[in-house]
DNA sequence: AGCACGCCGACT
DNA sequence: GTCGGCGTGCTC
């Protein structure tokens, strides 16, 4: 008998590399066996030696030569392979987004995995030793299987099942109000997607929990994704879950995932959920990829929210993928928001009917919506950052013992330093914008570029001794404050203390617990801050909350710009008043102040009456004359280049290759003209974009994906030599 | 994207 | 004489 000839298999194997690259596309190895896709594995690629995951072979297969393909270094024992619902996912998203396969699927791996040889892969498997199963976790785990209905879709077995660790007592469940039952009923007897609307405080953190948990309860298998804005603002959030379901599933059982944790601990989370030892994983956007075998329930909370989107690498939505993840593994989608974005309410619109639309129109334990009061500029005099009245309030507020909350989008003391003499600006010299002058630390800085330089004495365009200051940032307000509060005493006598809370003021690890503490504990009397303390934060004792210059937005030209700043403006009212006890018993009306030269916009006039639906409507009623999104579909194509002339040329290059190269659906997209990003220069490279738009969103599917590689043709040209690079931008959030 | 290779400027 | 700048080109 002759010896049967070794035999090998190719497989295919995706990489990180970018699509436009020659190896954009899977790669073929050859390996001793088959290997299902899914699998990860380490294979060699130059020098380097990578993480890669096996991938179905292209329908297009040319057939290669397995002489001239590379053996695999080493499959990675012990992990099941990534399901089809999770291969789909990724397929989908990297023909969305315009990108590799690889560079998505490795995004969704943690970091630590990627370059783990399967070697340590294997030890770090190596079961800790199982925990003796107590008697009470044994019969909670029996009566789940017993109320098991049969799975959708058959979740793959646990690779090594664990004994949960010893429960304690479950609590017992705080009764749902009228419309919280109403609303988990619709959502048990429906199959979604459900766009949950209510107000800040309605109670819909009680409602993802129960939907969560009866899909728990239904199978032993089962897993819920939560995912959130940032994590480190919703701390709230991840406490509750943990307080229902640590008790219930173990500690095991609540994972979180986000780029906060350390390596080690996201490859835990991550290997957790993969395993299906963990029932319920709560994470930012990134954890949209998190391979969850028993995925049933997807909670996508305050989905409004713009860091959904990623903006570097892969340009993402997650709570779009959530939504085609959903519905691809039958997992139900719940977006939650007390001010949805118009792509949402839209799809949730009746007469749409794409998403069923959840309404929670109460207040649970928080008092009555705060007041607006508008406070007429053209009426005050002028340059003033706080008005008489606003001022009047604020101190009425201290002396009362109640707190306050300014808003200003604007960090340092002010944007730009200005001589009178000779006109000189505080330019940053390497990008098309001003730095911002930083008081507490006598610094000029570029939030562009980082750039950073001591102020100058004098003006350096003439030597004048006296640059002024020009407009207003959170440090100069809460100077101002420090001045104008400094005879203001609160009830005990102290005199009114001011604090900040912004970018600056909490980039060191732990700084932002520590102000808040302060806050909380009633150390501080008004507390001045840019958006990010508009989310989330649950202050009981505000009962004041002022936005002193939010024109700003109603002038932007991105269309967008009116929604966010509602939006913003609605967060920031849900501040105040949070606590309906402390108001009944302090006896004053949560108020919500804004200092507007515009008090009519209709943003103000709706906000006045709490009324999102009419605000809603009245912008989607523009967009759709406007034809723009939810109504459009858009894409942005940019590119970066040493002159801004090179980066235009590039674009215009590009529209005149999708012309001549006869692309599908050309008369479907249309194709605006290169120009500069608003930013037009950051750190010495010159931006400039261009926007397609389409009215059917396949259309531009296809046509992306036929300009791709003419793109990469022109990028390649001699004459666009000095292109840095360019980049597709799916779905765009700021244009 | 990495990472080599390769060809020109300021240092032990 | 080397160290190192980043421009071009390749990776199954």
């Amino acid at each position: 008998m002759p010896e049967q000839a070794p035999t090998f298999h190719v497989v295919h194997v995706a990489v990180h590399t970018p699509v436009h690259s020659g190896v954009g596309t899977p790669l073929s190895y050859t390996h001793s066996s088959p290997l299902p896709a899914g699998c990860l594995v380490r294979v060699p690629l130059g020098t380097r030696h990578l993480l890669g995951v096996v991938w179905p072979a292209p329908p297009d297969e040319t057939p290669i030569d397995p002489s001239k393909l590379r053996p695999l270094d080493a499959v990675m024992q012990g992990l099941e392979p990534m399901n089809g619902h999770w291969q789909r996912l990724v397929g989908f998203a990297a023909r969305y987004y315009q990108r590799s396969v690889g560079e998505i699927a490795m995004a969704g791996l943690p970091p630590a995995l990627r370059d783990m040889t399967a070697e340590q892969l294997a030890k770090r498997l190596q079961p800790p030793k199982p925990k003796q199963r107590s008697k009470k976790a044994a019969a909670a785990l029996a009566a789940a299987a017993e109320a098991a209905a049969a799975p959708p879709q058959a979740p793959q077995a646990p690779q090594a099942p664990q004994a949960p660790q010893a429960p304690q007592a479950p609590q017992a469940l705080i009764a749902l109000s009228a419309e919280q039952q109403s609303v988990c009923s619709q959502i048990e007897q429906n199959s979604g997607p459900f766009l949950l609307y209510g107000s800040t405080g309605s109670g819909k953190t009680e409602v993802y929990m129960r939907v969560v948990q009866q899909a728990l309860d239904a199978s032993p298998q089962a897993q819920a994704l939560v995912m959130v804005p940032e994590i480190n603002l919703t701390p709230q959030l991840q406490e509750r879950f943990e307080a229902r379901f640590v008790p219930l599933f173990g500690a095991q059982a609540v994972v979180s995932m986000h780029s906060g944790m350390t390596d080690v601990q996201r490859l835990k989370s991550w290997l957790a959920a993969h395993t299906g030892q963990a029932r319920i994983v709560l994470g930012t956007r990134m954890s949209v990829f998190a391979s969850m075998p028993g995925l049933q329930v997807i909670v996508v909370d305050e989905e409004h929210d713009p860091s959904y989107k990623q903006q570097e690498g892969a340009r993402y939505s997650a709570r779009d993928l959530a939504l085609w993840r959903g519905h691809d593994c039958g997992a139900k989608v719940i977006l939650g928001s007390a001010t949805p974005s118009l792509e949402s309410w839209h799809a949730s619109d009746p007469a749409v009917g794409r998403y069923l639309r959840l309404h929670m129109p109460s207040r649970i334990g928080a008092g009555a919506l705060p007041r607006l009061r508008m406070v007429d500029m053209t009426q005050q005099p002028k340059k003033t950052v706080f008005s008489p009245p606003l001022l009047a309030a604020i101190t009425e507020r201290v002396q009362k013992g109640e707190q306050s909350l300014i808003l200003l989008n604007r960090r340092g003391f002010a944007p730009v330093l200005f001589c009178a003499d000779c006109n000189w600006k505080s330019d940053c010299p390497h990008c098309s914008a001003h730095q911002v002058f930083h008081k507490g630390d006598r610094t000029l800085r570029c939030h562009h570029c980082g750039d950073t330089r001591r102020v100058p004495h004098a003006c350096p365009g003439c030597g004048n001794p006296d640059i002024l200051p020009l407009g207003k940032g959170t440090e100069q307000l809460e100077e101002e404050l420090e001045r104008l509060l400094r005879n203001v005493q609160r009830p005990d006598g102290r005199p009114a203390r001011i604090g900040r809370i912004d970018a600056d003021t909490t980039k060191h690890k732990g700084a932002l617990e520590e102000q808040l503490a302060l806050v909380h504990s009633g150390e501080v009397d008004v507390l001045v801050g840019t958006q990010m303390v508009a989310k989330g934060h649950d202050f009981r004792r505000i009962t004041l909350v002022a936005a002193v210059q939010p024109d700003g937005a109603l002038f932007s030209s991105d269309f967008r710009a009116p929604e966010r700043l509602f939006c913003l403006l609605m967060q920031a009212a849900g501040r105040a008043g949070r606590d309906a006890s402390y108001i009944s018993a302090q006896g004053s009306h949560p108020e919500m102040w804004i200092q507007s030269f515009e008090p009519q916009h209709m943003v103000y006039q709706a906000l006045r009456q709490h009324d999102y639906p009419s605000f809603a409507q009245q912008q989607l009623r523009e967009r759709q004359d406007a034809a723009m999104p939810p109504f459009a579909f858009q894409a942005l194509v940019r590119a970066d280049a040493k002159t801004q002339d090179a980066a235009q040329a590039f674009l215009r290059a590009a529209t005149d290759a999708a012309r001549q190269g006869q692309l599908p659906h050309l008369d479907d997209v249309f194709l605006y003209p290169p120009i500069p990003m608003t930013v037009q220069r950051v750190a010495n490279v010159e931006r400039a974009q261009m926007l397609i738009e389409a009215t059917d969103r396949r259309a531009l599917q296809r046509f992306l994906h036929a300009w791709q590689p003419w793109l990469h043709w022109v990028r390649g040209h001699p004459s666009h030599k000095s292109i840095v690079r360019w980049l597709v931008d799916v779905d765009p959030l700021t244009l």
